[in-house]
RNA sequence: GGCCCUAUCGUCUAGUGGUUAGGACACAUCCUUCUCAAGGAUGGAACGCGAGUUCGAUCCUCGCUAGGGCUACCA
């Protein structure tokens, strides 16, 4: 095959947000166009009109838009495209290659409880295939397969050889009427329909796999190749579901990086050579044929790290930006150095605003109150004469205040300062906060009382 | 129940017919230190079980077990 005319896509239904295992499909698909030089394609499908809405839709093609994950040409709708599926129903109706069933819910129900008791595989054999074609009579559409004894087998691009009994499969359903087919019929006229070449998707979907081969052959066309994704498992092992919390890209938007999260999925089901690298590095060592066989659990704490490692690459302006917080240049490697999430720079609020803390705090382990303002005194007296150039200069003087307690002097100041018991060396405070602010914080200090705080 | 997929530290994995089974995240301890973060050092931690093939199996074959997925007039 030639590598130009290697076409993927990835095919999202619009009845739920971007789930992060289509995300994770959707970042394989691409990295692999991207590397070979074909062409990925967004897919809405939309034949459940029951369920999909154009919010959902909307909400997909932002998460796409936020993992960088660009697709080619026009977003194409299943909806819009219901003249094709129509023409491909004709055909096989009128070749008898599938027909219009007639059994009731309720019979369909009572036979496949049956099958399960005896211990059969579950599906449906029609015996009234020969009715007239009664429209009116209602009735689903389904592919005639009968008790076939045919094996389907397709070469899995990632889990090798897997063969099924067509048999097995029975009169499976393909429409529900010439212009609203069902997903395993939909799906194949239009990856046939657009030429692609590789359906890379969940394993979710293989036992969908032979079923769409048989419609691919009842269509008269070659079915593509096709490569199952391991699933993004839960702690539990299960599928990611409600259950488990956040199962939506956009559920990560507030307190993650894009590239963070795109690091993440890709190396959950491939082995990079490295833990963080970017897209196009990404790009440069995929190979479909190496992508891991079997399930990973979905794990926070690695996606934290991840994202850790990103935020600190940040820029300020860029970072500002991403928060939306005001605060100096030189206050944000402060913050970005020591933040998990985005959403927890909130915490370093005392960089832009005045803190509010208990005068207790102030105090350095069990030291009394009086000898805690002499050592803010004597730390503002340092901090008034320095001329805010060299730090080294300062941190000097404040040590040798300190003498050989520290403490007693570092820790009252960066109380003052913060207003809390974990932050950044007060005098990298100091140099970010400014000189006027700096001193009314540590006189505001001094003068603390009981009642003043 | 039926069909299908999978199997190395807690997690993600590397790996080979002979290795002290390697790395990362997480965890623990120590160093640094006014606290936090970062950084450095150290440590605990894995080849699911049973046969077979072989001089030798984590690695190859078979079986078992376990886990997972699918089993719609959803996608």
């Amino acid at each position: 095959m030639n590598k130009s005319q290697i076409r993927v896509r990835i095919a999202p239904s619009p009845t739920g947000f971007l789930h992060i295992g289509t995300g994770q499909s959707a970042l394989y698909n691409w990295l692999f166009a991207k590397k070979v030089g074909g062409q990925f394609y967004l897919r809405i499908e939309d034949t459940d009109q029951e369920r999909s809405t154009k919010k959902y839709e909307e909400s997909i093609l932002e998460a796409l838009r936020w993992l960088g994950l660009d697709w080619d040409d026009e977003v194409i709708r299943q909806s819009e495209r219901t003249q094709l599926y129509r023409t491909a129903l004709e055909k096989l109706l009128n070749e008898g290659k599938t027909f219009y069933c007639h059994h009731s819910q309720e019979e369909l129900e009572a036979e496949r409880q049956r099958q399960e008791f005896q211990k059969q595989p579950p599906r449906h054999e029609c015996n009234h295939k020969d009715l007239p074609l009664g429209k009116e009579g209602g009735g689903i559409i389904r592919l005639n397969v009968g008790n076939s004894e045919q094996v389907v087998s397709f070469e899995d691009q990632i889990k090798g050889h897997i063969e099924f009994r067509a048999g097995l499969l029975g009169d499976f359903s393909v429409a529900r009427t010439v212009t609203d087919p069902l997903y395993n019929f939909a799906a194949v006229v239009d990856d046939a329909e657009m030429e692609i070449s590789h359906v890379i998707r969940g394993e979710d979907h293989i036992s969908n796999t032979p079923k769409q081969i048989l419609v691919y052959e009842a269509l008269g066309k070659t079915p593509p190749l096709f490569a199952h994704l391991p699933l993004i498992l839960a702690p539990d092992r299960t599928k990611l579901s409600k259950r488990h919390g956040a199962m939506a890209v956009v559920d990560y938007k507030k307190n993650y990086l894009p590239e963070a999260v795109v690091n993440f999925l890709g190396g959950l089901g491939y082995t990079f050579s490295k833990d963080i690298l970017s897209r196009e590095e990404m790009i440069q060592e995929f190979e479909l044929s190496k992508i891991h066989k079997s399930g990973a659990i979905f794990d926070t704490k690695k996606l934290n790290w991840i994202n850790c490692q990103y935020i600190r690459r940040l820029t300020p302006a860029e970072f500002k930006n991403l928060t939306n917080l005001n605060i100096s240049n030189s206050a944000v490697p402060l913050v970005t150095e020591r933040l998990e999430k985005l959403s927890d720079a909130q915490e370093f609020s005392y960089l832009w605003s005045e803190p509010i803390y208990e005068k207790e705090l102030l105090n350095w382990k069990d030291t009394e109150w009086h000898i805690t303002q002499e050592s803010l005194k004597r730390a503002l007296g340092v901090i008034e004469n320095w001329d805010f150039q060299d730090s080294e200069i300062l941190k000097h003087r404040l040590d040798v205040v300190a003498g050989d307690n520290r403490g007693m002097v570092y820790w009252p100041l960066r109380v003052a300062l913060s207003g809390k018991e974990k932050s950044p060396d007060p005098v990298q405070l100091v140099v970010v906060l400014g000189k006027n602010e700096v001193v009314k914080r540590v006189k505001k200090a001094i003068g603390k009382t009981e009642f003043n705080s």
